[in-house]
DNA sequence: TACTGATAGTCAGCATACTGAGCAATATCC
DNA sequence: GGATATTGCTCAGTATGCTGACTATCAGTA
């Protein structure tokens, strides 16, 4: 019978799980509370000043009914800011605070660290490959989920 | 600035969530309503008739506390039975029921055809370099999670 | 045997993710 | 311009996954 172990499946959830992890101690470690998904959102609010929600989500592939409760934790936080928009009034516009701001720069090193144990296991040729095939089947398979990954309009 | 799309930790999330997305989608086509992480629960049960409940979350990788719900919810489907052990009253010895033999059954052409679809943007190469290195990282990385996969006892 | 530590399982609480539904506002089309 | 469709967001419900705590039981030892 074949393992579990064999199947592209199981690896994808243990290789999620074990990098969710390891960004949870590293971050842990340097005395910040946040999660991986909470980090992404906060970085790209910070490249995409005012953008929507619903753009925010695209840019990270997150479905929208995730991203309401990424963001309200966010703002209850203090890190983000959620306002009405005033070309759409649907929208909500986002922000990043000062106190944001400050948190992603030092956050940084151990983001940084966290994404190289999770490839401590793997030459550095061996790691960019891993990432190169990843990129490639991810999009192949972009349109898949719920959630696909958006470009940003111009 | 360093794309989120750079750091492997959100391509384990997003491959991952390819991967159930596309594994909910073949499972629940071919008429079924069972979940990756329920299908490798019972297909390890199946394998290993009455296991504890702290074995078989060893054996794919699980927290204790997540398997017990995984588990009342395979009771609750009819598709596996969960009883007090004799030799340990403490644990509970798992055995999957013919109904749960028959699910199984049925449905590996699914899981399989799911398979093959997140990896469809790879060459045949390309997916099995994807798995050896997503082999390689995750047992480098096995200690770092909660849940570590371990060994069954001999 | 009494004590100590470890183990099996469960539970409460929190944070993703999703399905599906609904509301309000905007776009589109005739 | 008015009906229709679409879009932005939220909510309820369900299923992982985790932390931390707790009970019951078992194992080892003094």
């Amino acid at each position: 019978m074949k393992d579990n172990n064999d199947m592209p499946g199981h690896l994808a959830r243990r290789f999620q799980q074990i990098a969710v992890a390891v960004f949870l101690a590293e971050v842990g470690d340097a005395g910040f509370d946040l999660t991986p998904v909470q980090y992404a959102a906060l970085a790209t609010i910070k490249a995409n000043p005012g953008l929507d929600q619903v753009t925010l989500a695209g840019l990270i592939a997150y479905d929208r009914t995730t991203i309401t409760g990424v963001i309200d934790r966010l703002v209850q936080k203090g890190l983000a800011e959620r306002r009405a928009s005033r070309r759409d009034r649907r929208a909500r516009e986002l922000e990043i605070t000062d106190e944001g701001r400050r948190t992603l720069r030092k956050i940084t090193p151990a983001v940084e660290s966290a994404q190289r144990i999770m490839l401590r296991g793997l030459s550095a040729k061996e790691g960019s490959d891993l990432m190169r095939l990843l990129h490639k089947a991810i999009a192949a398979g972009n349109e898949l989920s719920r959630a696909p990954l958006r470009q940003a309009q111009a």
